[in-house]
DNA sequence: TATGAATGAGTCTTCATTCAT
DNA sequence: AATGAATGAAGACTCATTCAT
């Protein structure tokens, strides 16, 4: 179950390595149809070895997750944080979310198909943590409507179709596709905003945000994998 | 493999119950996840006699499979042969797609999660159905843009939109929850509408809806189970 | 288990047909990989209706090892009986042996390697008969050595080499194929006795074989189906 | 499927004595009779642990059909090739072939009755390496004829009575029983070439043996395990 | 006579996990 | 830090057989 209490420096780096190849593994065939010894294949070592750096299988899951969620909401806070127009942050958002996407597909697919196998505490510790996400884009969304950039509209309804419209595109994205996370991001606010809101305010959002980029200095915006 | 030649007339009946059951524990745990044993006890049959009316775990697959993209596709094809103005027609479409929804949120769960669970010639058809689906999506939605609904956009991206937007709907939705299908469309084409094209039309088209459900006797339109 | 009183006249060649479609499938795949399932489908019968007539898959195996064993004594029996020289008797045994392995090939197979799947009693009947039938090979081949038409060996280990040589054909044997029962019976005799005894005396058991067969009016001395 | 990479000295020793008593076991049952629980029980080993040294049961019977095809070869092959006269040849090859059956009789049963159960390509590899070691058989007579030694006989009928009479001995053979392979090979060459040609070679064969016997320091000419 | 439905033990195989070394 | 070996429950599926109708 624990660790034992002491291992050698390359441990953790071993240990980051297997949960990638698990990753991809799971991303492919699932979590459940996964098996230990594929796992265990694919970074050439004994099953022995391998629960030497693991522990369980469903702690390679909840690694997985928090690899998503860690990042997810660190960058979520900061972005929120930022004093800029609410619309603004949400592009940002809504371009750090599709990053996250864009970099590791195989993490977002099993973070999305496979937080149900999950047990006990994990499971709740995840649907807490993916709940605390989305009272962030709520939030964030009643700031925008607040500051009069949407027409009226529910922020429960308007975040729901924020999250369906980025979180389903694992389903069909490539990572050497057609449209990049930026694109993807612009094309998919432009959708929302123009679509809830008064023509205009879009514009000038975009404006800020090339403007914003290039003045900004802070720790990153980004939900990449550096913060995991 | 097949079924036996013969069986009476509770058969068939008992077999669709054998399947319902078997859609709600799959979208409960996973197809995956879910054994044998576990639907033989819901249904209150011997494993034995379960497989004398199923044939084979990836069969029931295949039928719950079958069960979301017959309907699909019937309602699709009716409904992009009406003769009416494409926006319109989406808006159809857009409501048979979240009536299907609603009405088996279970089967929708096991259609999005699990088709990639069935093997050779099984998989190969949902994928061409599901590929089929898409394209008359596509289709319909070059039919708005060359009819001047929408601004300048590509039919492939908002597709995926359109899809995006309605199939993640399934993750948090709940029949008893705040929303129905109805309200639901009318919101998610409004946003995707009035972000992508001039205003103004979108009225039109709500209101001629109203007219058409008045006169209109043809075949049904939803996507529901009846179709099945 | 014990059949139903009465039963009306097709019963039993129903029955027969059912065992003759039960040696092919049994030939093929073999008595233990030859579901009941299978048999009921080749006969066109569903499972129940099946276990009316055959009560019970090991019956079936009974009566097909009968098929075979009855109509081998019977004629085993009629042939030593006879008051012709031992090399004719011989000869002719070797041929009505020979002449049941052409004529049912797929009861054969099941008789030399499915026997032992019998159980308790059945099995020691079958292991009775076929000792019984190897003794009176033995007994013939003993006369054939007391009037001197061998050459000094143990009965025991020629009958052994007659067994061997004719009981072994099945392996190989093709209804259709380049060799009859009459040519086969020949070729073994020739080698047998011709390598055991004296030469001259084989040319003139074929001569008086020639003339038995003229004028023999007897029972059948053939060990064929329609004894069984 | 494919045996783990690695593993430690005792793991081929292990699996060897596995194979042992799974022959065995099939030669008492009957391979399709024969569950894995009795073979794991057999060996005091849980079903798994048994899966880690065998892979799959029709390995098990691949193994044991090569135990006997692969010594029953490589002998033949050095038979043929030796420069002695084709009797004597004959006579050789008999007496390996009966050593083998003597040796393993449990594996020759197995391989007699239940290469069938073989599937796939298995199955073709074996039926083409039995039909190699019967042109084996084949050409090695008409060497004989050609030289002289029989009379006039088809060297394909000839064969078939050479097979027929050792091939089918394993169905009454018992180790400690009244012949041993040597004596029965005498007996059985003695039927087929006294049989089938002029008096007089054979004892000339016979002799030549023992020489030969007391001069060859060459490979093993024995179809033993050794060889498998 | 025959059917359709059910049973329950049995089939082979894979699983995540453990542990002595 | 790693291995090879073992476990035992669970995996999907098939079996011969029974029985009410």
């Amino acid at each position: 179950m624990a660790r034992p209490p002491g291992h050698g420096p390359e441990f953790e780096a071993r240990r980051q390595s297997i949960i990638d190849s698990a990753a991809s593994l799971f991303a492919e065939r699932g979590y459940s149809s996964t098996g230990i010894a594929e796992i265990a294949a694919a970074v050439d070592l004994g099953k022995g070895a391998l629960y030497y750096y693991i522990g369980s299988k469903e702690n390679l899951l909840v690694e997985i997750q928090d690899r998503v969620l860690r990042p997810l909401l660190r960058s979520g806070n900061r972005i929120t944080a930022l004093d800029e127009p609410p619309l603004v942050k949400l592009r940002l958002l809504s371009e750090s979310l599709l990053v996250l996407i864009f970099e590791r597909l195989d993490h977002i697919r099993v973070y999305e198909h496979d937080y149900r196998s999950l047990q006990g505490d994990n499971l709740t510790r995840v649907l807490e943590q993916r709940a605390e996400f989305e009272q962030l884009v709520r939030v964030l969304l009643k700031e925008c409507a607040d500051a009069g950039a949407l027409r009226q509209i529910e922020p429960h309804l308007a975040a729901l179709q924020f999250l369906n419209l980025h979180n389903h595109s694992f389903t069909w994205l490539r990572p050497d596709g057609r449209w990049g996370p930026t694109d993807l991001s612009r094309e998919y606010i432009r959708t929302l905003v123009s679509g809830w809101g008064r023509d205009g305010d879009l514009d000038a959002a975009e404006a800020r945000l090339v403007q914003f980029r290039a003045e900004y200095d802070g720790p990153s915006l980004h939900a990449d994998f550096a913060d995991a």
